[in-house]
DNA sequence: ACCCCGAAGATTGTATACAATTATACACGG
DNA sequence: CCGTGTATAATTGTATACAATCTTCGGGGT
């Protein structure tokens, strides 16, 4: 078999998946789980195709678990298939990543307000650990796990595992965007004291003004973020215009949603 | 090859996928929407093995496409996946039915005071319409679907297709326990009175009374159907204790979640 | 009788092979 | 020069075959 035409990025997916913590009990999993984490780092770029065969090679398996990976990070909205033609990395519109954000508030705010009232005195100690830590973090992708440490530690969601998977699922979807922009970085002292305010908020179980400076901060992001995607020249790739190697036609995806 | 032991029910999915408007471009998607109708009709029920060699026979297929519907379906909670030992319907517990419900509340309130502002005529009409109609259905399921269609009307979700997504997901997860004990029919007066009261507020483009009535709304809706599942005597199987035919040990099914 | 162990059957998981579809390159006619 | 049609290559889609795993059932030991 010839060299396949391009080797799906620059980016080594086989030692993502022996380096990092993917051993999930199942293939397909073990792969979703290394392509998530590819994606919402902002390795692969919006548009790039994911083809079957590379992949397969790359992680030393067969196309079928790299298929059913494929599938459900289709159905979480991370890749777009389109049929006989194979599935690409999403590339978000802003007007989607202003409804993600829409829908984050409305969760995170719903999360928020269950969780403010149980909130303990351990719980919120983890929570001022992480703004802490983050304060000290050095680089971009270490603050972004602090920040979402932060959040998440203050929604409790270990009881409501759908809200926690809904959550982290839009989460996964949009982060890449910051890693691209650096964006973390600029907004550090902007997000810092807003992240301050809330902790603040919910010390004094005021709920009412916690869930509002939530939204707030989610608001302020949301804008930054598309500020930046829409008026940046610099789009989505690096340097060359290069988003779509194999430009895939106007062809609709599968919605592959519920019909009704 | 002699005959597999339980032959996944009583249902005929191949009749389903060819009757119904199961009609999509890809055979996998086919297959998951029969599964998805047939599983939020409450023709399979809960905890029943979905065996790939079942299916694939009776859809006239091959094991792979129905593998990678499974794992669909599993990735929008309609299924449990247990590795190496199948998939089977999901089974919700009340606690995860009363959080469900909190989370529906929390986006569909979020969809309509969005909404609510630019409701047309046309649309307001439409929903008219579809309560209007609901009050002439005579079964349970025409009923079930005309309540979607009032409550997506209002919702105005054409052009926030992920909150589409994730709203008619959480229904088709929840819709079966309505159609298994019949409660839509039991409770057509108050969902009746609720309707017109919610859909008055929308008239009047009051989108605070609006979202609060429809927040009561469901949250009667949801202490209805856990009341009934957690107080009736009939669980979820009409009369033989069956849950599992081949009752699945104990093992935690895949989180297939995102990893943090 | 009970429990532990092992073999057989059933089922899932995946590699390989091939069919179907789509993209690309190139010659041809306008 | 440009659009069009056709051959070729690349890629996806799926059936089949086989390996791995799990469940069940029965025998031997206690």
């Amino acid at each position: 078999m010839a060299k396949s035409s391009s080797e799906t990025g620059i980016v080594n997916l086989g030692t993502l998946a022996r380096a990092g913590s993917h051993r999930s009990q199942t293939t397909p999993d073990t792969i979703s789980g290394v392509l998530r984490e590819a994606i919402s780092k902002g390795l692969l770029k919006a548009g790039e195709p994911l083809k079957g065969d590379d992949l397969a090679r790359q992680l030393g398996v067969s196309r079928i678990p790299v298929r059913e990976a494929l599938r459900q990070l289709a159905s979480e909205g991370l890749v777009t298939y389109y049929p006989n033609r194979g599935a690409v990395v999403a590339a978000l519109t802003p007007e989607e990543i202003r409804e993600i954000y829409q829908i984050r508030k409305a969760l995170e705010a719903h999360a928020l307000q269950e969780s403010i009232r149980q909130l303990s005195p351990t719980i919120l100690k983890k929570a001022k650990e992480a703004l802490e830590a983050s304060r000290r973090a050095n680089d971009e992708a270490e603050w972004g796990q602090l920040d979402i440490q932060f959040h998440e530690a203050l929604y409790s969601l270990e009881n409501r595992p759908r809200l926690a998977k809904m959550i982290d699922n839009l989460l996964n979807t949009v982060d890449r965007y910051w890693h691209i922009y650096g964006l973390n970085h600029k907004q550090r002292r902007v997000f810092d004291r807003e992240h301050k305010q809330i902790l603040e908020a919910c010390l004094q179980k005021n709920s009412k003004q916690a869930v509002a400076l939530l939204q707030a901060h989610l608001d302020h992001a949301a804008a930054m973020l598309i500020r930046t995607i829409a008026g940046g020249a610099k789009t989505d790739q690096p340097t060359k215009a290069a988003v779509s190697p194999k430009r895939l036609g106007p062809r609709k995806p599968t919605a592959s949603s519920p019909g009704r």
